[in-house]
DNA sequence: TTGTTTTTGCAAGTCATTTGCAACTAGAGT
DNA sequence: ACTCTAGTTGCAAATGACTTGCAAAAACAA
């Protein structure tokens, strides 16, 4: 019998031939890229740094392609078929990726750190707006934080500055009448 | 024998007279308050809001008050007098005088919070630029991110937002010829 | 197919922070 | 000054996120 390319015996990724022209691999407006391509890409990079595209990297990256918000590793451990792979496997391949600079991680304020897929060679850096109730997270597109990061950098003579920035409050679902 | 105010028998206060006038109480420019005025505002609140003013209670806010920068549970603990109080108080403390407006949380990616006296009835916001390289940390006076944070806020119909904001990168002291 | 290197699963460990609970006080009332 | 009680504390144990050790399993180049 062949060994199979995936876990579960078919592989995430079809043929080139049947991604080219995928009708979801642009998200217009965003210029974030889905759809098989962009997991190909992905496993590309695996590959061109030697790394080895495993069943588990996979099924990581295509769950956290799909998602819209930055996820926690239970999170995305939860979002795979069941008994895909360890929790532990989540929590080192996440690190690989990070280190790759294919995630990019977060930090919200609960326990629990939260990935991001990088899109764009750029890093596609941007920031978050939580509400404090319920949890919804809404993205905020680009950076409005670059000024002051170069003025603070250059004021106390730091090099590669970078900054963590992240947005708290109450959404408009939550508002009923409560606390103001 | 009379009952000792705090633990170890001498009370951290001393006399309000003693108190007035202290040289060391303000810290002109920073607006910062210092010295044993400082600690009976602080016992004060706690009594007003009908928490009881404790020997650990008062180291720790005693050891905050020294404090140029936050810090975490763990420096607090060792900065006092040796068993003068568990590890778990501090904790228990610090959550405390949190929930009391008392104290601020900050936290900047290492596993452990850290913590700082909230200075002026404001609140002091501000915040910090970290040395990845040998942690130095640098007190922002100010925010810069007001103005964005109504934006965002009015932007996405959220109510009371708040942002968490601190910068990361290399000292000027370890610049010395790495990495740029 | 084989051999070498990387990965994975599972168990166990680390570390910050929390919680259960009985013993203990600060502060109010008497 | 003495008593009472809500609020506190210490100690042990629990929790939860994340890491690490190690032998079995898989990827992939030869
Ligand atoms: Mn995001
Ligand atoms: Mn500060
Ligand atoms: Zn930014
Ligand atoms: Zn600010």
């Amino acid at each position: 019998m062949s060994s199979s390319p995936g876990i579960g015996g078919a592989s995430l990724l079809g043929s080139l031939e049947t991604c080219r022209g995928d009708p979801a691999d642009v998200k217009e407006g965003t210029g974030h890229v889905h759809g098989k391509r962009r997991l190909i890409e992905l496993t590309e990079q695996l590959r061109a740094k030697s790394r080895k595209v495993t069943g588990p990297r996979q099924k990581i990256l295509d769950v956290l392609r799909t998602n819209r918000h930055p996820a926690t590793i239970r999170e995305v451990f939860a979002q795979m078929p069941r008994g895909d792979c360890d929790l532990v496997t989540v929590y080192r391949s996440m690190h690989l990726l990070e280190g790759m600079g294919m995630v990019k991680r977060f930090d919200f304020g609960d326990g629990a750190a939260r990935f991001e897929l990088v899109n764009g060679r750029d890093g596609g850096h941007h920031h978050h707006l939580i509400c404090t109730s319920c949890d919804r997270i809404v993205e905020l597109e680009d950076c409005f934080a670059q000024e002051m990061e170069e003025a603070v950098a250059a004021r106390n003579g730091f090099k590669s500055v970078t900054h963590k920035l992240e947005f708290f409050g109450v959404c408009p679902k939550c508002q009923t009448g409560h606390r103001v």
